[in-house]
DNA sequence: GCGCGACTGAGACAACCGTCACATCCGCCG
DNA sequence: CGGCGGATGTGACGGTTGTCTCAGTCGCGC
């Protein structure tokens, strides 16, 4: 697949003719990266934009004690650090691949160029900063206020609407992470994920089917569990 | 004062000319609000945006449970609520006031025509949005990683840095919070916040003066302590 | 089919923290 | 001065969770 056609699909470049298309395309750089490979850390200053061809990206910050908290991550036609572009400021976290991925570079002089002269571009980069801000809102949310499982059952539902495929007895979703990298999301220690995933089968709101894979009865039922505590309280 | 003066001192329409200010003046509607008013709240609508002032205005997310979990405050100068006008979305979280502050609101549609015809007030919102962002990955690693005393204490070397002013044997703060309004800030409970004060007044790290004063002999120091488990870690 | 290494589950334990209960303090108003 | 109400400090208690440890499991290559 060339780059062209890979930036082709790109909301943010919908408005491209074919040959600015392919004018930025000559100026990108595509190349795939084995998983694991780090892009960038926290702090750095930035070199440009990514965006992800195939194979997906985990954008994450870790802890002095060597604990890591995943903020996003981002699959095929999706940009990753465009933030750091607009105010200058270094990386506000670190970027790895999870698996064989193959990503277009564009430098930041050459992208920077591009949105001032077009307003299409910069619509959709705020558009992109804000879907980006509510999810990190909702992050925020859910290590404030839910515990562990309820945390698990969230992630497992959102990841059931997006990915999961109907089965025999319910939705059926195939993982891809080993338990510690869902405790990097989650926010909380491989053991916790364990026990959070025990207590979801214990009642019922799961079954799991080898390491990898998981069957959901009922997503819906799932997500009432990822509110836990929902008392009335009275003032 | 009135609000064309207001305006002209936000970087976000520093590139104004006069009239254009003026214009958008008149189609502000200035109001001041008393303490505790609820501006918006998660989920509603955008309207338009506001700008401060005088006073502060909190963002907060609320939990089922009746917990709350303020993402961040605004002050003089600053916009409140300028993501949700782009992408078209709700507001992902409420607002409150926390004393009594004047507000300028701007209709949506007056600040969409204005920000579309203006680059300049384009890239100052991408800006702000990019600040905001930063923050938000700030609050969530804190709340991630660290226990309720590095964040306190995290909170008031920022605190100090921000609103501190010299005195005899270092840096003393006003707070003006309640512990109650501290602990929201901080994701916990109240009743944490009374015992990880006294925490670092143990260590020294902290003088109480009355119940709104802190006398912080070494800010440097106190940051320290926000980092705690920063053990070497192998792999 | 054997063995190695990575992944997973489980138990024990302590630290942290949210909650409840209650005593105390403080400002304020009568 | 008295008292009232909100704010604060403190102790007790239990649930949650991070950490340590170890055994069992699985995949994969030889």
């Amino acid at each position: 697949m060339d780059t062209s056609s890979v930036l082709r699909q790109l909301p943010l470049f919908a408005s491209f003719g074919d040959d600015a298309l392919a004018r930025l395309a000559s100026r990108s750089i595509a190349r795939t990266y084995g998983p694991g490979h780090v892009l960038f850390t926290t702090g750095e200053p930035c070199r440009g934009l990514y965006v992800v061809a195939t194979g997906r990206v985990r954008i994450y910050r870790t802890s002095p004690a060597g604990r890591e908290q995943v903020l996003h991550t981002e699959g095929p036609g999706r940009p990753v650090a465009e933030l750091p572009l607009f105010d200058g400021g270094p990386y506000p976290a670190s970027a790895i691949t999870e698996e064989e991925s193959r990503l277009i570079f564009v430098p930041r002089d050459e992208f920077q160029a591009l949105y001032r002269g077009n307003p299409d571009v910069a619509d959709a980069i705020v558009r992109e900063l804000g879907k980006r801000l509510r999810h990190l809102v909702h992050v925020t949310e859910t290590l404030a206020f839910r515990d562990v499982a309820a945390r698990l059952a969230l992630f497992l539902a959102e990841f059931a609407q997006q990915h999961g495929r109907p089965a025999r007895g319910g939705v059926e979703i195939a993982l891809d992470r080993t338990r510690e990298e869902l405790s990097f999301e989650l926010g909380t220690a491989r053991e916790s994920v364990s026990r959070a995933l025990k207590q979801l089968r214990e009642k019922g709101l799961i079954t799991t089917l080898g390491r990898n894979r998981i069957l959901i009865p009922d997503v819906a039922k799932l997500r009432t569990l990822a509110r836990p505590g929902e008392r009335p309280h009275y003032e």
